[in-house]
Order: structure tokens, then C-alpha cells, then sequence
DNA sequence: ACTTGACTTAGACCTTGTCCATTGTAGGAT
DNA sequence: ATCCTACAATGGACAAGGTCTAAGTCAAGT
């Protein structure tokens, strides 16, 4: 976490009190929230931050890819702090809570030439839906 | 495509001028429209057909299981009348182009039960990213 | 042909995200 | 410790994608 405050600040970041709370704010595993949660939860911690120097702040982070974009949700974008191992995303499909999760086999070498329409394929990305434990519980009970 | 009409109709769907055009529009391989592009469409063929109109057709087709939701853009989403044939996509990472694709191997046996967080999966998508022939050439070229 | 409830319409409204002119400030220079 | 200035933050307008509502219309059963 404070690595990533020193690994930004030896790029030439200037630090300031906004870019703090948002690197902060986005700490942890498994955390993946909008662009406006982010903003809700910074709000928190330094009333005055603007909804634009977030969105200015989420998007240089990806920039400098310390942070993914994803987009299991149709909705908004959701910024994924663990950028530094490859992984994908298993997502309820009632409540929508997200789990970075990393699948055997490698999805890349499963596309034959036949079906690569002469593309160049460079990346892929898996989402895995499903229905969690919680909502499962409370479906059966209700 | 008139299979497709049959079947509403055999559903208690009623049959209206709009929901002809939208599904008339949504016809063919490899057609992943924006709900926009759908209405533009439809305009040419129906003048007075309104935007709401699209967008209620749309979601019910897709509640009917009839039409795939796509976010392959993470902008406007996409819609892929191709549902009856399970299959992912192959995006242009430089001009959006969409191509619809069968890679071999299953996905869903590639993750674990130690991955799965006590979820009960149901369903993997796959995004496949690259740059197409197309812009592949106008790259070198300029 | 009549009736009725499902369908469509237009436009207001909401959400997500971007832009811009202005004001503020981090951090190097003095 | 203070000053400068380029870079950052602010807030409010704007744009795109999508949803909702009240009122009018029409497909299809009788």
C-alpha cells in the first residue's frame, strides 16, 4: 500500500492529500468498486475532494497501470487494485460482489487459427458467473 | 428470423410493427449493435418508432433468452441475436470490430473448487483481445 | 366491430463520465 | 522559512447511455 504511495512518488507524482485518500480508499484484495464508491468512501476521509479529481486519479492509476478497469458490472466501471498478478473475476449474479480468482489452463492457447479471424489476439479476460454463498442462503430460507 | 417471430408469437408475444423492426434489424452472424445503432436501423424502416420502444424490445428479448447482452465496449452495451449458439467474442482492441468465436476447452472445468469461494457457477464469458487484419494493415501502412 | 389490456410515444429525468476555467498547493529554488 | 510556478483540484456545465411515466394507440379475442 505505501509501496504503491513510494512507487507512484519515484515516477514523478506530485502527492497530494486527494491522491492519497483515493490510493487508500482502493486498498486490499478483492476490492472493486466504482468510481463513485470511491468517491463516497474518500468524501469520508477528506470531505472537500471533488467527484473530477477522482475520476482524474482512477484513470492516471491506470495509466501507470497500478490499477485494472473492469467491467463485470453493465453499469459502472469498477477499479481493481491488484494489477500485479494476472487474474479474472467470479461474479453473483444477484448482488454482484466480485472475487478475483485465477483458473488453471490457459484460455489463449484455446483459440485456434481457424477462429482468430487473422486477428492478433493479444489478452483475454474470463468473468465467472454464479450465485454466492450468501444469496444462495437467502434464496433457499426465503 | 421469422423462426424467431414464430416463437414470440408462440410465447403470447403480441406482434407489433416496432418489435418486427427490431428483430428484423437484430438478423444475421456476427451483429453486436448498440441499443442506438438498433434504433437507427429501425428509423429507416419505421420513422415514428421511439427510442423507449427500442429499449423495452431489446430487454425483453433478452428476459426471453432470445438475444445475449454483450459488454465487450465498455461504453454502450451491445446486443447479439446469436444466443443459441453458446460462443464468446474476439474484440478489436483498436476499432471495436466483433467477431463471434468457439474455442475449444471448457473454461468452467479450469477453475477449481478452492477458487470458487462457496460460489455455485454457472456460466464463463470470454473476451478475446487483439487488433484485427484491418487495422493491423493502416498501422504499418502509416 | 367492439373492448381491453398490452404496447408505444415523447420527453423528462437519472447515472456515469468528461471538460473547462478558475483557484489552490507541493515541493524545488532562493 | 519563504517564494514561485507548474501541476493538481474544484465545481459546475455538458454529453451519452439508459430508465420512467402519463397519456394515447392498437392487436387480437369475442
Amino acid at each position: 500500500m505505501s509501496d504503491l504511495l513510494e512507487r507512484l512518488r519515484g515516477r514523478g507524482w506530485r502527492m497530494t492529500a486527494q491522491r492519497r485518500v483515493v490510493a487508500e480508499v482502493l486498498d486490499g484484495d478483492h476490492v472493486h468498486l466504482t468510481a463513485d464508491e470511491v468517491h463516497s468512501r474518500a468524501v469520508v476521509k477528506l470531505p472537500e475532494i471533488s467527484r473530477a479529481t477522482v475520476y482524474n486519479t482512477l484513470g492516471e492509476l491506470v495509466s501507470l497501470g497500478e490499477v485494472l478497469e473492469v467491467a463485470t458490472d453493465k453499469r459502472a466501471k469498477r477499479y481493481d487494485p491488484n494489477a500485479h498478478r494476472p487474474h479474472h473475476h467470479l461474479v453473483c449474479a444477484q448482488c454482484g460482489a466480485i472475487k478475483d480468482v485465477h483458473p488453471g489452463g490457459n484460455p489463449l492457447a484455446d483459440l485456434p487459427d481457424s477462429e482468430r479471424f487473422g486477428f492478433t489476439v493479444s489478452d483475454v479476460e474470463v468473468t465467472y458467473r454464479g450465485v454466492c454463498p450468501n444469496c444462495a442462503a437467502t434464496t433457499t430460507t426465503a
